[in-house]
DNA sequence: CCTACATTCTATAGCGACTAGAGGAGCAAG
DNA sequence: CTTGCTCCTCTAGTCGCTATAGAATGTAGG
């Protein structure tokens, strides 16, 4: 029996047998060997990439941005600026949400401090999301 | 003319017209009057729901935490209990993201630091994503 | 008043990145 | 041989919008 079920991919991979199959249909994954019986089996190969496209994932890179990065992979012998280009565009993106996060989490814990623990009426949690100029931060 | 059309609405609020017909759809905002000819005429406090909308998704609330507070604020005799709990879910899940991302903003600098501008065959970028074992934090 | 353009209306379909379910076939163990 | 797991395909649903089509109405300039 040549290679892994698709469900031995999922476990190796931490990718879920359904995830396995949309990216095959997107594109992202070669359609793997058929059994007799129709069953995919994949090869090592197959795992490392499935593991790849579930990394970068975590780290927040798009279909697309992947769909990229592995055509790099597949040719070692190309220049790494694209890859370089699209990890800094990522690394922005995170910076920029670190950023917008903290703000909220200092308006968050304003409205909570807020919070009388009366009635609505005059609760911040609800003015404060009501009026923007009540923010303990106006620039966002 | 009583009121404004959807479209001073979405100047006034930040939303998009599109976006706040969607809000009416999914009842998160009552159906306004109407004119002689079917058009939405709006008074302020929808204009202050719609930016009490905008801004809680800004927050980062879901729609469903949004429709709970909203109606906490049409109810004001309720106590504000709910609100405070809902922020404070919100709160822990923006520490809890922060966290995470700031993580991630480690490991891409490190991705980014490891390009020697060279091949792929040598890029870091590639590397990282290809074996997790390579990871700056090895957590995720 | 006429024309041109902007805005609005409804209804439907699409996006990303999956996830869930139906309905059926195969496979391994007791 | 039956039970229960895995696998197959296909379709539809999720969330929070966004885009498009085609029609009607409103506004400003000439």
């Amino acid at each position: 029996m040549p290679g892994y079920p698709i469900g031995g991919v999922a476990r190796q991979s931490g990718v879920k047998v359904p995830t396995i199959r949309y990216y095959e249909q997107i594109g992202l994954l070669p359609a793997p060997a058929r059994s007799e019986s129709n069953r995919r089996h994949y090869a090592a190969a197959d795992i490392r990439r499935v593991s790849f496209i579930r990394h970068a994932r975590e780290l927040g890179f798009e279909i697309e941005a992947i769909r990229t990065l592995l055509t790099l992979q597949d040719d070692p012998a190309q220049p790494c600026a694209t890859a370089d280009r699209i990890a800094r565009a990522r690394l922005a993106e995170v910076e920029r949400r670190i950023r917008s996060l903290a703000a909220l989490k200092v308006e968050l814990k304003t409205m909570i401090k807020g919070c009388s623990h009366g009635h609505v009426a005059e609760c911040r949690v609800i003015e404060v999301l009501a009026d923007h100029g009540k923010c303990a931060r106006s620039h966002h």
